[in-house]
Parts: C-alpha cells; sequence; structure tokens
DNA sequence: ATGAAAGCGCTAACAC
DNA sequence: GTGTTAGCGCTTTCAT
C-alpha cells in the first residue's frame, strides 16, 4: 500500500522481503526458482509470500527485465467455429503449459483488421505472435519485421513464411479430392463456398479442386460462393441456387463441412440422394458426420496438433532453440458414401 | 536501443520527445490525447512517431502509472464451441472498442483449473475479469475479494454474485420446457446430457425440468448423463442407451442441441419418429436447425447479447460508473415440431 | 500549454 | 547463497 498513487494489488516483493528477513533479490530468486536456494530460505519467503496474500506483478518484472512480457498473441478470422475453436484451445493450452498467456484478436479475413491488432498487441511487447490471415498488409508485415518479433503463421501453409509457417495444404487438399470425385465417375462439377469478407483459404482449396478438373480437361460448371459466413444454411441456399440454375450438375465441392452438410439436406429435403443424384464432397472433418446416416465424403484435418505444434514451434523460437520453417499438418481424404 | 539489456522494442518516447524538440511529458500528453496541446506541437510528435515508428509501450505505462492494466481476463469452459465462441466473440469485439484486450482462459468446468487460471492471470494486474464457471473454490472467492477487482460472472444468472453477473436462467429453462412437453401429452420422460469434468448448467436445466415434471407429481423415467462432452455422438449413443434400457421412453430432454440433433438422428436409424414416437428437446439453438426437416424444439439463447452486456457491465464498473448488478438475458422456448 | 523531478516493482549485473 | 546498485519507460504531481 505504500505510495500516493491510486494502485491496487496488495503486497510487493520488497514487503516480502522484509517480513522474510531476506533482501529483494533472494526473494525474487526463490519466486523464480532461479539458482539455488537454502531450503530454509526458501520456506521463510514462501510463507510469507502466503501470508501476506502476495501476488507477483508480471507488469513491473516484465518492464524490470527486458520489455519482453509472457504474453503471446493469437489472432484468428473468428472464435466461433469448430475448426479455429479446436485450433486456439490447442494452442491455448500448450502455450500455458509453458507459462505464457494468450491475447486474443479476430479478423474476419481482413488483412486491415489484423494489422489494427497487431498494432495494439505490440505495445504489451509480447514474446510471439500467431496470425492465421493467409493475406497480412504492407503496414503488418514491415512491423513484424521491425520488432524483429518470433511469428507463427498457422492455418495455410506457407512456403516463404515470415518466420514460421505451420498449416494445412489446402491446395493439395482440393487437389485431391477433385481426382476423388473424378475418380466416382461425376462428370458436371460445382462448387459452393461463402466468403463474408475477404477471401479464405476456401478460396484456395477450391483452386485446388479446379487444378484436378483442368487435369482431365474439365472445369467447375458453375461457382456459387455467397456473400455470407460458411454455415449450414448457406451450404444448403447455395445448392439450391446451383441446381436450379444447372439441372446436370452431379456433384458439388464445399467450402466445407458445415456448408456440405447444408447441402446434404437440400438434396434430401428434394428428394436427391447423394452420391446417386447429386454427389456431396466437404472438408474440415465436422463432428456431426459421426451422427448422419449419410457417411459425408470430406478430408479431415488434425486441429489440435495443428494448434499444438504452432505453440511448440513459437516457444522454441523464442528461447532461440531450433525450429522446423514449416511444418504440413496432416490432412485425410476420407472417402464417405455421398460422392 | 539504449542500455545493455536485451530488449526489444525500437525507440521510447523519450526518442520521440527529442526528436520532436518537446518533452517527454508534451509526447505523451499528445498521444493520450489528453488535455489540449498546440496543433503544431502534435504534428511535429506524430511526425516523429511516424518517422521513427514508434509503438508505445503500454507494459511502462501500466506500470507507470497505477500498475492497473487495460488487459481483460475472460475463462469459459472451453472454446470449440459454438454457443461459448459466440459468447467470447462478443465480448472480445466489445472490450476491444473500448480499448481493452482480451486474455483468454478455460476450465473444462473445473473450479481448481479457474483459481489456477486466475492466479496467473491477476499478476498482470487486469482491470478486470469475466468468468463463467459457476461454482468458484474458496481460494478464487478470497482472492477477488482481496484484489477488490471487477468482476462479471457470466452464462449462468448468479442471485448473490461476486460483484455483476449476466447470465441465462437455466432453470426457468428447464421448468419452462418441462411444462411444454408435459402440455404435449409425453408420458415418460428421460433426460440425457454429457459432462466430461464437473457438472455445468446442463445440470440445473435438468433440476428445473425435473421440477416441472414434480409439479405434475412426475420424474424423470431415466437420466443418462455420459462421462464426455456434450457433442453428437454423445447425443445418439446417449439415446441409444435410454431407449434400450426403457423403451417406453416417449419423450427426452437432452443437455443442448448437439446432443438433441444426435439424438434425432439416433430416433432417424431406428426408424422413430421425432414427436410422434419420440419428443426430442434441446436447448441453445444451433444454426444446424436451420437446414434440418425437421424443426427442433429448443430453446434459443442470445449469446451475443449476452457477451455485449457483459463486456459493457464490466467496462462500466470499471469506469466507476452506475451497473446493474445482475441482467438476465434473453431466452425463448421455441416450439418446433419434435416435441 | 509545457516542463522537471520523482517513482512505480521488479530484475540484471556484479560484488561479496 | 545472498546483498547492493542501478535502471527499465512511462505517468503522476507540481511548478511555470
Amino acid at each position: 500500500m505504500a505510495g500516493s498513487r491510486g494502485k491496487r494489488g496488495g503486497s510487493t516483493l520488497a514487503e516480502v522481503a522484509n517480513a522474510a528477513g531476506v533482501s529483494k533479490m533472494t526473494a525474487s530468486r526463490v519466486l523464480r526458482n532461479t539458482s539455488g536456494s537454502t531450503e530454509e530460505t526458501r520456506d521463510r519467503v514462501m510463507r510469507e509470500v502466503r501470508r501476506l496474500g502476495y501476488v507477483p506483478n508480471r507488469i513491473a518484472a516484465a518492464f524490470g527485465s527486458d520489455q519482453i512480457s509472457t504474453l503471446v498473441g493469437v489472432c484468428v478470422p473468428r472464435l466461433k467455429s469448430d475448426l479455429f475453436g479446436s485450433v486456439l484451445d490447442s494452442i491455448n493450452q500448450t502455450l500455458s503449459n509453458f507459462g505464457y498467456q494468450t491475447m486474443i484478436g479476430t479478423h474476419e479475413q481482413s488483412p486491415e483488421a489484423e494489422e489494427a491488432w497487431l498494432r495494439a498487441i505490440l505495445a504489451w511487447r509480447p514474446a510471439g505472435v500467431i496470425l492465421s490471415g493467409h493475406t497480412h498488409t504492407r503496414g503488418t508485415i514491415e512491423i513484424l519485421r521491425a520488432q524483429s518479433i518470433p511469428v507463427v503463421e498457422v492455418w495455410n501453409l506457407n512456403t516463404s513464411p515470415l518466420d514460421i509457417s505451420v498449416g494445412f495444404n489446402h491446395f493439395d487438399c482440393g487437389h485431391e479430392m477433385g481426382r476423388f470425385v473424378l475418380s466416382k465417375g461425376h462428370q458436371n462439377i460445382a462448387y459452393v463456398g461463402a466468403e463474408a469478407g475477404a477471401a479464405g483459404m476456401g478460396k484456395v482449396r477450391q483452386e485446388g479442386f479446379k487444378a484436378a478438373l483442368s487435369d482431365s480437361g474439365k472445369d467447375f460448371v458453375t461457382e456459387e460462393v455467397l456473400v455470407d459466413r460458411p454455415n449450414f444454411y448457406a451450404g444448403f441456399y447455395g445448392t439450391e441456387n446451383v441446381l436450379n440454375r444447372i439441372s446436370k450438375v452431379d456433384a458439388i465441392y464445399y467450402q466445407d463441412d458445415t456448408m456440405a452438410v447444408g447441402g446434404l439436406f437440400y438434396c434430401k429435403s428434394k428428394g436427391l440422394k447423394a452420391a446417386g443424384d447429386v454427389g456431396i464432397a466437404g472438408w474440415g472433418g465436422m463432428e456431426i458426420a459421426s451422427v448422419l446416416p449419410e457417411r459425408l465424403t470430406t478430408t479431415t484435418v488434425t486441429t489440435q496438433a495443428l494448434g499444438k505444434t504452432a505453440a511448440e514451434s513459437l516457444v522454441a523460437r523464442i528461447r532461440g532453440e531450433p525450429v522446423q520453417d514449416i511444418t504440413v499438418a496432416a490432412t485425410r481424404l476420407v472417402p464417405g458414401n455421398t460422392v
């Protein structure tokens, strides 16, 4: 309670040290488990810590050491998402285990929003940041370079990353699915996606699929990209649009499983059979697939592993340990019975 | 780059002030828009800020002022959840608009995990915290009291909150649904839930429903609470268990919509008709409902409003403005055709 | 409207 | 193993 400022936060290290009859440094060392301390000193300090209800002040600690905090900024498109939620859960848990705190941000696929977030976060002198936007503004890149701060780009694979990249190969996912759908004999294939803001990685999967079509001298017979977030209804509605427009469509590649499930239900509502009448392929591996009567043909992705690897790579870089610059997180095409 | 320590972070306020030919204080005031400054001074300072790529140091700022940061800690059960993801999105966006940064944590319904998170977060001298655990450890409560820090308890309504409570009335949700299901003539009603760690608010809804049954001299004919997270498959599997155990069951109240949808698909897989053979009622208002052929009978909840109100209340309390201690977020029973 | 001095709580560096 | 000294970059207070 020393000082006349309006601070909060109870006792200080000095008070603990005083009560324990040692210097601040000794108390500090005990609390951080650095170097050796006598068993007795240690006990005396910890007793006072408990008695006084001492809560370390990490702001002062970060300030007093080297202006680098144990905060890590993580920016994802949005939080309400099984996929990103899972990645974030994994990142947060891993970082937490290493003693870091996660500060979040969302950008909704807007590079400008990402930059604005970054500027605010850098003021906290984070130990590192994890980004998931695949496109960065010039400003974002410059700031990151200038601060020479550890950065992990996550979600999409970036072959020339700012620093470290841990992601899925979306192009290959699309290409592989394209070949698979073609191998099942489908002839008139459409794409259905949804992008509220700028294009996300669905665009890249679409291109991969398109490349597979191109290899067979084909192309999407139509592409329907709604101005919406990818969700069940967008898939439902997009499918309706596509089938009304071009009735010969016999397969649809969706931006993700949410939309694919929406499309599946549209087909069911019209008495169309999946695979037989309209092939349906998604991406992401949603949990709902486990209870649907149809097994959705999709590409499952390892969001947990992605998040864990991203966090571990960041921590390694922060600590100056050797790190793999580029890691491809596993994806697997799971043939169901909807294609 | 002054000093021999290994700091990072480019130029300092002093350097900016120097270059602009003013004192640190003037530069500081310009950057914070406090009190008046000459148009000219302002321009000169801002020019140097841009030229030097100055990034304010909020750690030093928080330290130098009153040891209270603009950080806000938010702890939810988990991030991979449409419901909590939505609340968190809303909280984060609102806090961000007010100039606060969100630090996240997850507790998976463990009060001890919540306390551990809280201890780590308080070291950052947050301006406030938002909790979603409905049960707190004695330690959590003591620490919060000792620090006299603004706290919002969110998700469940707490009639005697630590500080502020913004939540849904889960008991009433259950009670209302109980009355509704009974009004439809169902006689043998079961409950299906899932709790991986400790009990969440599903337990309270279950009790509300039970109270409604009790009012009619009834009780659940069986209760199936799986040791799992509430998800589609748990709903599917739980339904299978219940119906195999007691075949006369003619309605099931589920912990949430995810499980209800799982149950719905189990019934479909067995040729049972929703409502006709087995009534199905959920909670939460999932998006998938918009594409299902059946309209799920459920209670929709206003997660966006909940998050926004929680964040706004916290900010008001931080600023010393008057705040409503208890806010009930809206919920609405939506009769579908599955009961 | 602007400046000077003091100090926030902690840790790095070095001495003992 | 422990203590001493200095200082991190900013804001507060008080003066001009």
